[in-house]
RNA sequence: UGGGGUGUAGCCAAGCGGUAAGGCAGUGGGUUUUGAUCCCACCAUGCGCAGGUUCGAGUCCUGCCACCCCAGCCA
């Protein structure tokens, strides 16, 4: 795991403590939409927020940001909450959602509009789009500008008695219609929405919008540093506004950093939904997906997702990591954890025929390097299997392989030397007969020989069936989200494969282990207690093979 | 061609006027019964470009250029 972490916005709140800018300690809070799963972009997100609160002896809070009742759901606040449980914070009693303050939003609305700062809009959804200018032009002010308060107040409370039908009218900020901000042109507030809410139920028919929301509950909280992705730099002025013309104590500040943007994934909400949605993956924790449920089902720990946020940083820049370093993170956080065993994914049968006993039975460490992990039992008998990819008849100075007449070492088991290959109608090898060496068992080898290869392995009588699941990247591009989607899919990002396993494995059912040269698994939920089924989380560094 | 941002190695990213940290990737070597791990070494005379200020500029000034975001009654 890396240390201290140092970035912008950790030096922006470090002087604000020194300089007594914050009273007391530093509050943040995360704040997700409950209309969607979470991603390895919102896990910076979390880190950030939680890891600046933990660092500086701050507090955070866990707010779900519903205000928008057509796409919120439950299901996605459970979802989030697990996910964020997950990654290993803990929000304690910090956990809100902005229906929490619709009855002081609602009075807020008021006061703007007791105080003339705010006004009732009769004009349809079109015709204020319409009216809100370009770019380059500036708009032009709604007819019902100026209304009179009384009329305004009179208006929003029956909007909010439910006397208007949807999209009717809303509530708009009166600021300036030709501001070169186009949040600043007059934003709406509040809309009518006679929808059910996932928790305030159908106690109220108007919801207020976003820009308004927020800074209002981050200053109710006492946000002292409300972080936020760059897309809302051009919302700041309006979070300002909005606290600067109601009667409210306490206005943090908005601080803006990048997205994390992902090599061959997609963070998009919208694209993400519509893969689950088309079928092209199947669901929210598929384990091709960058989804916190994805990952976690494909077997990544949350450690590593944490060390990846960190070592990525936060600044202002746009940028789009390499998977390869997400990769290091897994390898690197499960390589010291994680007991290792033999899988063959596609087994070649090998018959050993100088071997008429009994099988034996062989001690093998769990890892090669941390005894407390311990070690087991392997046996080793006449018929056993190898990866088929393991060997080739020829030899060749590259590989190392077994190869006809050649030797290879199993490993923790004994050097054995093929001497026939039995093939099918196409030339495929379908068995291997080798001959063992007797003297060369491992830790007590007095063969003298040194075969340039050790390979995986199992015996009939200690494996398992199993089937393994290999994910290459989901797309095939740098970029993914152009128009053909379907396009950029990589068609074999899953592969199912079946094999054999160590029993112990299944018997003494293993969490994430290290397949010997084949990569990190993990156990798949799909598994049933007679078919196993195994996620590869990431394969060995390397590269050949 | 309005506004807001951002440009340091293949990818991230430090740097805050005193002579380019670190990580990932890559390359070379050592150890190794996993082509793993581990260890060592190498990897920007140059910081988007062009001028200027200064004894000295990635850091300051001026002018360009490139890229990202914004025209939801989404967040």
């Amino acid at each position: 795991m890396s240390s201290a972490v140092s970035d912008f916005i950790r030096n922006r709140i470090r002087d604000d403590i020194e300089n007594d800018v914050v009273d007391d300690s530093i509050v943040t809070r995360f704040p997700p939409e409950p209309n969607g799963y979470l991603h390895i972009g919102h896990a910076k997100s979390i880190c950030l927020n939680f890891g600046v609160a933990e660092e500086f002896g701050g507090k955070t809070y866990l707010r779900f940001d519903d205000t928008n009742p057509l796409k919120e759901s439950e299901e996605f606040v459970e979802s989030i909450q697990e996910d964020v449980r997950w990654l290993g914070f803990d929000w304690e009693d910090r956990l809100t959602f902005a229906s929490d303050y619709f009855d002081q939003l609602y009075g807020f609305a008021e006061q703007l509009i007791q105080e003339g700062r705010a006004f009732v809009c009769d004009l349809s959804a079109d015709e204020i789009r319409a009216t809100r200018g370009t770019l380059t032009e500036t708009g032009t002010n709604s007819p019902y500008r100026d209304r009179s308060v009384a009329e305004n107040l009179d208006l929003f409370r029956r909007m909010r008695a439910g006397e208007f039908p949807n999209g009717s009218r809303v509530l708009r900020a009166k600021i300036d219609m030709a501001s070169p901000n186009l949040n600043m042109r007059d934003p709406v507030l509040y809309r009518i929405l006679h929808a059910e809410h996932h928790r305030t139920g159908d106690s109220w028919c108007i919801y207020p919008m976003y820009d308004y929301t927020h800074c209002i509950c981050d200053a109710l909280e006492g946000i002292t540093h409300s972080l936020c992705t760059l897309e809302f730099e051009d919302h700041r002025p309006l979070y300002d506004w909005v606290l600067d013309n109601i009667s409210i104590n306490f206005h943090p500040p908005q601080i803006e950093f990048s997205r994390l943007g992902l090599e061959f994934n997609v963070m998009s909400k919208r694209i993400l939904t519509s893969l689950i949605k088309d079928g092209h993956v199947e669901g929210w924790d598929d384990p091709r997906l960058p989804t916190l449920s994805g990952l976690r089902r494909r077997g990544v720990p949350p450690e590593a997702i944490r060390d990846f946020c960190s070592r990525v940083g936060v600044t202002k820049q746009a940028n789009l990591v390499e998977t390869s370093l997400l990769d290091f993170c897994v390898r690197s956080t499960l390589e010291d954890t994680s007991p290792r065993a033999m899988a063959v994914i596609d087994p070649l049968p090998v018959e050993v025929i100088n071997f008429d006993d009994d099988d034996v039975m062989l001690e093998a460490p769990n890892h090669p390097k941390v005894p407390e992990l311990g070690h087991r039992q392997l046996s080793f008998g006449r018929n056993l299997f190898i990866e088929r990819s393991d060997f080739r008849e020829t030899a060749s100075k590259k590989q190392r392989k077994l190869t006809l007449n050649g030797l290879a070492r199993l490993r923790y088991g004994f050097i054995v030397e093929c001497v026939e290959v039995k093939k099918d109608a196409h030339g495929e090898p379908v068995e291997l007969k080798v001959r063992y060496v007797p003297e060369s068992r491992s830790g007590q080898d007095t063969s003298g020989l040194k075969p340039r290869s050790t390979l995986h392995w199992v015996s009939s009588a200690n494996a398992v069936s199993a089937k393994f699941r290999l994910f290459e990247n989901l797309f095939n591009v740098r970029e993914p989200g152009g128009d053909d989607l379907g396009e950029e899919l990589n068609p074999s990002s899953k592969i199912e494969q079946d094999g054999l396993v160590e029993r112990v494995v299944v018997e003494d059912e293993w969490d994430r282990c290290q397949f010997e040269r084949n990569g990190y698994f993990v156990k798949d939920s799909d598994s049933t207690s007679t078919a196993p089924v195994f996620n590869r989380i990431v394969s060995l560094s390397s590269g050949i093979r």
